[in-house]
DNA sequence: ATCCTGCACA
DNA sequence: TGTGCAGGAT
């Protein structure tokens, strides 16, 4: 009978009780997709006003606002548009009179650091997520995201897709995003480049084959995986 | 409960 | 041309 150590676990069909094994997840996707390279932005400014747009969108909408954004794709360029000059370029992204509020409360807070990258990653990245946190319009989601890959902090990002995938592997899901993130975190070593990849990783998964109706033909994660049904 | 678009599919 | 779906934060 397998031991059930620590965090995550899951019981199988025969009832053995088995612990969540995220690096073993992690290797097949690795292995099956190749290195990801994530994020897809030009800059690191572009990647912190992409990671607002993208909530609750999809990437196709979230390119046709960044197109019409790249004029303005620096601190102050942004700074210099009213909320609805603003609001009306990130249009496609939807939501976009929100967001456009959410970018400017993102760019005050930016603004306390002169918009300097390098000086942010100095700060203790506790403290950072939770300045990050308490801007008006970024939650959990999008705060991890922008430690991720614009300052480079090892962390685990909770999305719609994480929680599907290893929902449907089988494991037990945790109910908040914090708990679940932490035991992906006591797992997987604080690597930076395997969280990088590990995130991007998991969006190519629940495009190609773990999506809304999955395509299990041909999945990676076939021979592991419960198909536990939503 | 609310905020909103673009695309897939019929 | 319409319906329906995907997608976080407050």
């Amino acid at each position: 009978m397998p031991r059930f150590i620590y965090g995550g676990s899951f019981t199988k069909r025969n009832g053995d009780k088995m612990k969540n094994d995220y690096q073993l997840i992690y290797n097949k996707l690795y292995k099956h997709y190749g290195p990801q390279g994530w994020w897809p932005a030009e800059t690191p400014f572009e990647m912190m006003i992409g990671s607002i747009l993208v909530q609750n969108t999809s990437w196709r909408n979230v390119d046709k606002a960044l197109d019409n954004l790249k004029p303005f794709l620096k601190p102050e360029a942004i700074d210099k548009l009213s909320i609805d000059e603003l609001a009306q370029l990130i249009r496609p992204s939807g939501f976009f009179n929100i967001k456009a509020s959410r970018i400017k409360s993102y760019m005050e807070w930016f603004k306390t650091y002169n918009y300097d990258i390098p000086l942010i990653k100095e700060v203790d990245r506790h403290k950072l997520r939770t300045e990050l946190l308490s801007i008006k319009g970024i939650g959990p989601e999008t705060a991890d995201v922008i430690l991720l890959y614009a300052f480079d902090i090892p962390i685990f990002v909770v999305d719609a897709y994480a929680r599907r995938i290893f929902y449907r592997l089988g494991y037990d899901m945790p109910a908040s995003y914090d708990t679940f993130r932490k035991q992906v975190e006591n797992e997987i070593p604080r690597d930076l480049a395997q969280y990088n990849e590990f995130h991007a990783l998991i969006v190519e998964h629940a495009k190609e084959h773990c999506k809304a109706t999955p395509i299990c033909d041909s999945c990676p994660l076939f021979d592991i995986c419960y198909r536990r049904l939503d």
